[in-house]
DNA sequence: TTGAAAGCGCTAACAT
DNA sequence: ATGTTAGCGCTTTCAA
């Protein structure tokens, strides 16, 4: 290690480098100046074989999730994990669950590749990764499918009460044949919002009949606003499970002669990029995305580095009214 | 290493491991049943220390990042860089340039913490990382905005052209006063398909006055298309540069009490998801966006591992045609 | 507070 | 074809 020539041992340096408290002013500085002089960058491997840490963290992204990437509520997630990790010494990887491979993300986490994993999707498939939580610091985005064992970190919203609230906006606007267009019924956010919608109709006591399930796609909100239509049974408003099949159901509504919010009114779930600049302007429950990917990040790290974190954090949701209902 | 318990030393372990050819079979197996039963992972940091290769890459992110995550067409291409790394040993390191710490990207990445570098963006800031071309392989996701050294590889699509298509169905249709939604001017794609456009253009004698910039987001789409109208100039059609303000403009457009297509027919660009499910649906350039993230992976990989490679690779695109032009 | 020395787990010549 | 022997560049006891 040549950065020794500030005139001390390489163990200095590595104190140095480490922040050590226990090394003068002076000499800390001197090392410093040698270590810019010379452009010194430690490698990682090397520290890493040698302290047993690697200073990087996965993130674990399941396949089926080709879709994680091309929903904005995932990608604004996995901004904010990027952002975060940016400002500490943790270097970020990549894992696609590979259906071909499988086992192969699950030997790399335990192989000692990393200090930690964050694990974002809403599938099912996730609570495989519960197991994980006794051999390495995991955070998951969202709440497992079932019952959470006290040792597994997640940040989540609380969907069941956002649907409520947005539900209610619904029928505070004088709608009463509220429909809803859920997710997939493995996710939990799929099945919170079904709730959430469900528990507002039945304190008001309305008809809570009117379900079609969509897969988060703009394509199956679609589909699913125009099988709602085809009921022949009226549909005044509609609750839909996220803001991209939201944008899908806008499609169906009109083109079934219908006008928004006028003949049925519809609120998402998301505020993505696109919710504002629809048309009409979406009414839809905000949800702090990128600062959920921050949060995980930040739960994690702590983990990692022994501090204390409270296993569940649960961030604030709320509803941004606009033209649309 | 424990696995020599299989009966030979270690360095025979790590060619059965590193799958030398030089091993017999019998050992081979031998020792890949140890490995087996033993539930050994070879420690990465150990491996690229010894054999100064890191397998791994960055996918470099610049920018105040926050853009690339938000657009669709980006998050494929990481989709599909994510995806076709996956079948390689090479792990993806996610790097988003910070700009509250500037060269700690730069540093990383010639630290050798990694063996090459995948840099995506629009913007002109990434020529900066043009530099490192000759210390270590890199790959563009698009062209340099200014001209490109014979060293640097990249791919992408033929915008220019592309956009010409585009624009010549819109002539096809009849339309005479076609406007534009450009881009930003300091990103290739913006320049390249406002180029195209005019082109189409000049080359059927029409008005090439209709301009107006955006920056890819729905908000600016909507609010260039509004400007475009408010010229009073007349506007029959318009070739927006990408599918996000294409659906801005939609807004703008119906606000004004116009239908689409027929007053005015539009035509967007990338065919992400929310173009097919739009309503009406966009008529739109299809990229091949995962396709294009996979054949940068490969690129770099063979770049990395000595194969040999073409600098530039083109990727088709073609014009879906749907509802709105 | 600093230095010396011993590895971390693996690969890569070099022998055999 | 396989084993031996050195390190890769750093951290980390342990002494001084």
């Amino acid at each position: 290690m040549v950065a020794a020539r500030a005139g001390v041992s390489r163990a200095t340096v590595s104190r140095v480098v480490n922040g050590s408290p226990k090394v003068t002013p002076d000499v800390a500085h001197a090392v410093q100046e040698a270590i810019e002089a010379m452009g010194y960058v430690p490698n990682r491997a090397a520290r890493s074989l040698a302290s047993r840490r690697t200073q990087s963290v996965a993130l674990v992204v399941p396949e089926s999730a080709a879709r994680v990437f091309a929903d904005p509520f995932f990608a604004s997630v996995v901004q904010g994990v990027a952002l975060s990790l940016g400002e500490t010494d943790y270097t970020l990887t990549m894992l696609i669950e590979s259906e071909l491979q499988p086992g192969k993300t699950r030997r790399y986490l335990l192989g000692g590749n990393v200090d930690g994993a964050l694990v974002v999707s809403h599938h099912t498939g996730d609570h495989s990764y519960a197991s994980l939580t006794d051999s390495l610091p995991v955070v998951f985005g969202g709440r497992p499918i079932e019952g959470n064992a006290p040792e597994n970190h997640f940040v989540d919203v609380d969907n069941v009460h956002a649907a409520e609230i947005a539900v209610e906006h619904l029928i505070e606007r004088g709608r009463r044949r509220i429909a809803t267009i859920a997710g997939p019924q493995d996710m939990p956010p799929g099945v919170d919002r079904l709730a959430g919608w469900r528990r507002a109709l039945e304190r008001h006591g309305l008809d809570d009949s009117l379900i079609e399930v969509g897969d988060f796609t703009p394509a199956s909100g679609a589909s699913a606003m125009r099988r709602l239509l085809e009921r022949g049974e009226g549909v005044d408003g509609v609750f839909v499970a996220n803001d991209q099949m939201a944008i899908g159901a806008y499609s169906s509504i009109r083109a079934a002669g219908l006008s928004i919010p006028g003949d049925v009114a519809v609120v998402g779930f998301d505020d993505d990029n696109y919710a504002a600049s629809a048309t009409p302007p979406l009414t839809t429950v905000h949800q702090p995305s990128i600062e959920m990917g921050a949060t995980m990040a930040r739960v994690l790290v702590d983990l990692i580095e022994g501090r204390p974190v409270e296993s569940v954090t649960f961030l604030p949701t709320n509803l941004v009214v606009r033209a649309s209902a």
